[in-house]
DNA sequence: GTGATTTGTTAATCTACATGAATGCATAGG
DNA sequence: CCTATGCATTCATGTAGATTAACAAATCAC
């Protein structure tokens, strides 16, 4: 039931992306690179979408608000991470997904036809389908544990999975990438302390 | 809230993964195909998962079975459609989801290595990333419906999004797909008919 | 610094869905 | 053909987690 190794081979991952992403743009400059502060929005519902956000540094979300007006977020990408709104753009859609800002952070963004349509060489294409395929691997795992486990599990593959996050995220966000309420979120924290 | 035009995007879809992998393999005999009838299992948990299955007839799905011994089925594959376990063979485990055949079913057996390793041109490339985005699109989509959305409009979106698939499968298996249980579906069911 | 807004926690109630059991139907196997 | 097993439905009860509200602590605005 324990899967211990794959935050590490996730972390193993986000190293790989940034080679790679450096690779087909050499970044050395810092000219690429823009500035966000806290709570700012790089992509709001609605909007064009065809962006490709790549964090250098920082730590941004990507989230729904449905009908009720509630919100459902739905990654965090932290350092050497890459956030975008696939579906809608693969869709033809407008964005679903707002992505903003939860520290300061410096991002640099690309334009998905880079990634996809560019002028890359086999190599680079053959490292894009294993990236991909890492992230459907993920996105498996997710679907497959919101239908099977409870919201304490989920809490707790969580925290195995991203270490270093709970600490820079307000609590509130974590019940809401969980899918759960933040109330029932500080009643599983308050068990799991408990019992320690 | 609705997206009446998403199953025929993924209708064309299939199509174009069917042309795209006769391309690759020139698939004009019958000789690639293997022959499998209804309960037929074509991968466990806990095997090697390096195999790929395209559907040419029939129906597969696949699913996993947690600790308490309940199904839950992470997709189906009805004609035309590609199934594989990539989370798996991502991180280099073993299988964690089956695969059997819902309808006598004839599939062809890939490597997986054809479609990520192998020695492709540009172009096939290309339309692999393609097809991995649109996969990926579509478990974007169900992620943010399994934290949002409740049984009753999970189920009114699966009718929209694969209206040839309910007859076809058992309501059990709609229920497991959908992460509820018969009764649930059944009561929802009964609910949705009144109304009518 | 002071008031105002956001955050985390706890508790009381409510509800969607699970669980378990009973029933009628279908399908399968001898 | 008859029995056995599996499937769909209904109902009675249980429960995880939502909702609402109250309060203290932290953060923000000015």
């Amino acid at each position: 039931m324990k899967h211990p190794t794959n935050h590490i081979q996730q972390r193993w991952h986000a190293l790989k992306i940034m080679e790679h992403i450096n690779e087909i743009l050499s970044l050395d400059s810092k000219e690429n690179t823009s500035h966000f502060n806290k709570g700012d929005i790089l992509q709001r519902e609605g909007e064009n979408c065809s962006k490709v956000f790549f964090v250098k540094k920082g730590l941004l979300r990507s989230y729904t608000i449905d009908d009720k007006g509630k919100e459902h977020i739905f990654m965090f990408a932290p350092e050497s991470w890459v956030i975008a709104d696939i579906e809608s753009h693969q869709f033809n859609q407008p964005a679903k997904l707002f992505i903003d800002c939860i520290e300061e952070s410096e991002v640099i963004i690309l334009d998905r036809s880079l990634l996809i349509n560019a002028e890359l060489n086999m190599d680079q294409l053959k490292k894009n389908a294993n990236l991909l395929s890492r992230r459907l691997a993920v996105l498996q795992r997710r679907v497959i544990l919101l239908m099977s486990a409870s919201a304490k599990e989920r809490y707790e593959l969580f925290l195995e999975t991203y270490p270093k996050i709970p600490n820079r995220v307000p609590q509130r966000m974590i019940a809401s990438y969980l899918g759960i309420t933040p109330q029932a979120l500080s009643t599983i924290r308050g068990e799991i302390t408990r019992k320690k």
